[in-house]
RNA sequence: GUCCCCGUAGCUCAGCAGGAUAGAGCAUCAGAUUCCUAAUCUGAGGGUCACAGGUUCGAAUCCUGUCGGGGACACCA
């Protein structure tokens, strides 16, 4: 167990001793406001007040008195309005610094009692091209996501959604048609409304190699399917190269055209969800706002009005086929029906209307039982040296996943997309990201892991290589200088910061608490410059540079875990 | 017209299931390199948490409304 929540085992178990019950799920330890108030600090008083019938500070000081009497706790104190603020003993730091050498045990502590099996499904972007800076928000995001739920203990798959089945591809087909006949000599212009981007010229090339001119006289129903199947494929294989450069795989990629051939599946929940009398045949109302060639008809509806939703779905088009919706749910169906306990989508911005309607309907199909959480990534506005630069996957005039880690970097990229709430829009500047300088915290974080590399670096040379090994055996009650009770103190957060990302599915969090590790330690090192007692190494005594040497390691895996869990490199130097 | 997201320091953003004096980075100003990497650190200035009500012991946080910015709104995907 680790140290916050056996604290918090503690105040529960005071407040039983006090004769207190009630919402004992609300009482959290945290860290206080001011370091200055203690180690740790905790709500229960407030939050147990109404319940106990007692005044806060009053029940408050009865648990401060049981607390005093734990093993864990050298000083209790009551302040504000009803907190009581902890401070532990050296022993329980220690413990918690022996218990991080080891990055990815320490991080084991944050995996839930119960684990489940998620889906989460990201990135999902069309396959008409390459993906852009937009997509890779999604991405980042998602894999983050993904690797914070699989640290947390669940059973985690990665999947990515391929639209293959929407007029889009037909248009992709076109396209790359053209592309086709251009690369057997003839002159064309790509009209509007196709793709005009280059990336679509290796597949024509491509086709007019394996093909010869063969397609040039067959009518498009013929050649259609045949280049649309090649096409896609292409832009699959360069999408999965895209992710690749930002060390993103999925486990899973699920084709739209298999829900509906060779079997109609699409077609067989919308029947079953008919037969629960949650699709019907009706009208909807006139949307308000622009709807000039509104035709009102009867429709295929899925009554998602029944589970949230602003109002009724159509499920079929104007001519027959399936909305893209209709296919969503028969996908999401597919989903439930291979045992998860929780769906997570990651969205675009532009998805934002979707919601509603995906959550209502896999409330419907599950019947309540699997939750979906659908996660929005607002848009990404790119600037290039303060000027704005647009993305059109249709003007064939967009910046590339690639460009831009091939301009940044892998890490700087994925870090700056977390380095901030999703669901808040992201200013990314290529100037600031490419500086390498102050303003990228990337570096920042990683600089302190190179920094703790270091200093074992240099104690190995001021003493010798048995000073590494020896930090198992180090006596860290000799870490009583309050930098190092800080250090150890955010240490002790560590798996409850996983837990809560986790938890509430934001990425960003571990990313801030890293960044805070991170100052910590630099903080530190730099006392050490004022101060040569405060230094890690210290070369007049052995056994206290191995104590030292044994907090740096910790900080060190555990920063190292973190960013590995962000999918950010933690290099041991950076020249 | 409806729905979703956002509005916190000059700028970019945190603020974890309401809680202690609202934080960080950048920018500005003033400092720290005989010393484990100055890609670091120390200090200062800078705020009616968009606005108005409400809920309560207590609101940046929850509810309602207003204003402002972005996104989405039959059949596209």
């Amino acid at each position: 167990m680790n140290l916050v929540d056996e604290l918090r085992a503690a105040v529960l178990a005071s407040a039983e001793a006090v004769g207190v019950t009630g919402a004992m799920d609300r009482v959290a330890v945290e860290a206080p406001r001011d370091p200055k108030h203690g180690d740790f600090a905790t709500n229960a008083a407030m939050v147990l007040a109404k319940a106990a019938g007692r005044k806060p500070r009053a029940l408050a000081d009865a648990l401060a008195e049981h607390l005093g009497g734990h093993a864990l706790v050298a000083g209790v104190s009551v302040a504000g309005p009803g907190f009581i603020n902890l401070v532990v003993e050296q022993a329980a730091l220690s413990a918690v610094v022996a218990a991080a050498q080891d990055g990815a045990a320490y991080t084991a502590l944050a995996r839930s009692n119960a684990p489940i099996r998620v889906n989460v499904e990201y990135v999902s972007a069309n396959p008409t091209g390459p993906l852009h800076v937009g997509h890779a928000r999604g991405a980042v995001v998602g894999d983050a996501l993904a690797n914070i739920l699989a640290a947390r203990g669940h059973e985690v798959t990665r999947e990515y959604y391929i639209n293959d089945a929407g007029a889009q591809v037909d248009v992709l087909a076109r396209s790359a048609y053209l592309r086709y006949r251009e690369a057997l000599g003839e002159t064309i212009e790509i009209p509007s409304g196709l793709y005009p981007g280059d990336y679509l010229k290796p597949v024509g090339a491509q086709i007019a190699a394996e093909c010869g001119r063969s397609l040039l006289d067959m009518p498009e129903t013929e050649w259609l399917s045949l280049v649309r199947d090649r096409a896609i494929a292409a832009m699959m294989d360069a999408i999965r190269d895209d992710l690749a450069t930002l060390n993103i795989t999925h486990d899973t990629f699920f084709s739209e055209r298999s829900l509906q051939r060779p079997q109609d599946k699409v077609g067989a929940t919308i029947e079953r969800l008919r037969s629960e009398t949650l699709v019907y045949e009706g009208r909807l109302p006139k949307p308000k706002g622009q709807a000039e060639e509104w035709e009102d008809r009867d429709q295929t509806l899925f009554r998602s009005s029944a589970f949230g939703d602003d109002g009724d779905r159509a499920l079929k088009k104007s001519d027959g086929s399936y909305t893209y919706f209709a296919s969503d749910i028969a996908y999401h169906d597919d989903k439930l029906s291979r045992g998860y306990g929780r769906l997570v989508d990651v969205l675009g911005a532009d998805h934002g209307g979707y919601v509603k309607r995906m959550t209502a309907a896999v409330k419907a199909l599950s019947k309540g039982t699997v939750p979906l959480d659908c996660f929005m990534c607002q848009l990404v506005k790119l600037t290039r040296g303060g000027e704005p630069v647009k993305m059109s996957k249709r003007s064939g005039d967009f910046v590339t996943l690639r460009e831009v880690v091939d301009e940044v970097g892998r890490d700087a990229v994925r870090f700056m997309m977390l380095y901030r709430k999703a669901d808040a829009p992201l200013e990314f500047d290529f100037q600031k990201v490419t500086e390498q300088s102050r303003d990228n915290p990337v570096f920042y974080v990683q600089y302190a892991h190179a920094r703790c590399a270091s200093v074992e670096r240099q104690a190995v040379e001021a003493f010798d290589e048995t000073v590494l090994s020896a930090r198992a055996g180090a006596d860290l009650s000799l870490l009583t200088d309050e930098g190092e009770r800080r250090l150890a103190l955010l240490l002790a957060f560590w798996p409850q910061t996983v837990r809560g990302a986790a938890d509430s599915a934001e990425p960003h969090r571990l990313a801030f608490a890293l960044h805070d590790l991170a100052s910590a330690l630099h903080i530190q090192w730099n006392r050490g410059k004022d101060d040569a007692d405060r230094r890690f190494v210290k070369t007049q005594s052995r056994e206290l540079t191995v104590a030292r040497l044994a907090l740096v390691g910790a900080v060190r895996a555990v920063l190292a875990e973190g960013l590995n869990t962000l999918g950010v490199s933690a290099p041991d130097e950076m020249r």
